[in-house]
DNA sequence: GCAAAAGTGTTCGGAATACACCCATGA
DNA sequence: TCATGGGTGTATTCCGAACACTTTTGC
């Protein structure tokens, strides 16, 4: 059999939920400018590093981002037309960063809403709705909303967090409810400051790990007992 | 930037539940005999061809099997001295196989119950292991067993699948219930023959579609109305 | 006191499991 | 008619959504 070789590269998806000027949190997602279109930030793979590596170290040098608090494969795109030019098989990621970082950019790099993206090259559009749809999915049976969150919050600001990610509204009485039977979210005990129009202080929650944790695996059919 | 090129290989775990000589159906997995130890089926990847039909066609040569219902990527496994000789990228895949297939298999080739697995190469069994978990799993949230049934069947047969592939016994009365509120199964009106020992026939069952469908996306935080 | 935001309690409905009981067939 | 398996109905339990009501702050 040939030793067919071919060139791989990593995209990454990587999302905040960030302010806009004078409305709710959005979901935001990191592109970088080619020419006169925008892309995924990535590129190819070198010798000795696994995906995961590389999709870092391009996040660091294509996008200034260093701090991403999770980072998950997706599908692989392999269409043998994906790009033009030589054939290239790209194995993606989706990527998180917390709410409260300033991620800083290089100059060709830029955060869009996810709901106004500029026209984007080759697949890259189908690969941010792909991450999108992964995010908002396990947004509902796991922890993952840890790495959009600050290390403290306020439920209504963790609820909006989830709205932006989730495309509705979330109400953050029963969020609470559901997190912390779970174990997701834990009290801190510390208590915030009252916002800018008044009202109460806000007592301040922590999620309990820092890692992907499966919270619901089974929908239905739950094993006996 | 450099054009780094790297060998990309594809590896199936390809389950079906079979009949053990006297005793209730197991989950079993398609291997390849390589010198003396066992693989999971797969190799390179040629010019134009997807990783998906890469996949079916290792299948077909190396396994003998072409009549695979279900197949979708698992992740990519890219550490660099995962085998030894060239580095090598694996693009991993879950298929599936209708229960009442004879799946001819050629001399190189076995079915293994997944709990009496022999001594897999280099990751494999890792991948094993992660094929059963995504199985598992969407079992729970999906249609996928439509890829493990026959076309028709009794619910008790279902059940045994189910239980087959979960690993823990399944009631098929509950399981006929969940599986119709969602529209996954369908009675088609005919009626089976009763087993070797007695015993009232069965209605026979169908699901409806023969396409992955997610069928109970959001365990919790349900979109509104 | 009044507005604003946070927190508590109650009710409701949906969905999955467990289990008792009835039905249809072969011997 | 009896054993064997299939099918139906009911009760229980759990969990998330909705919403009203109370509490605590700033002005």
């Amino acid at each position: 059999m040939s030793d067919t070789t071919v060139r791989v590269e990593v995209l990454s998806s990587v999302f905040q939920v960030r302010d806009l000027a004078g409305s709710e949190p959005v979901l935001q997602v990191l592109l970088t400018r080619s020419g006169d279109e925008w892309s995924l930030p990535g590129g190819p793979i070198v010798e000795r590093e696994t995906l995961g590596s590389a999709a870092v170290r391009w996040l660091g040098t294509r996008a200034g981002l260093t701090r991403v608090a999770h980072l998950e494969q997706l599908s692989v795109f392999s269409d043998p037309d994906r790009v033009p030019d030589e054939r290239t098989v790209a194995s993606t990621f989706l990527g998180l960063v917390p709410s409260d970082i300033a991620a800083e950019t290089v100059s060709d790099a830029d955060w869009f809403a996810v709901d106004q993206l500029p026209p984007l090259a080759y697949d890259h559009r189908d690969i941010v709705d792909l991450a999108r749809h992964r995010l908002a999915g396990k947004l509902s049976y796991t922890n993952i909303a840890f790495a959009l969150a600050p290390s403290q919050f306020p439920m209504s600001e963790l609820a909006e967090i989830y709205g932006a990610a989730l495309g509705y509204a979330v109400d953050s009485t029963n969020l609470l409810r559901v997190l912390s039977r779970r174990g997701v979210v834990v009290a801190t005990g510390t208590v915030g400051r009252t916002g800018g129009k008044g009202g109460r202080p806000p007592a301040l929650f922590a999620f309990a790990d820092s890692r992907l944790r499966v919270t619901d695996e089974f929908a239905a059919l739950r094993p006996p007992m």
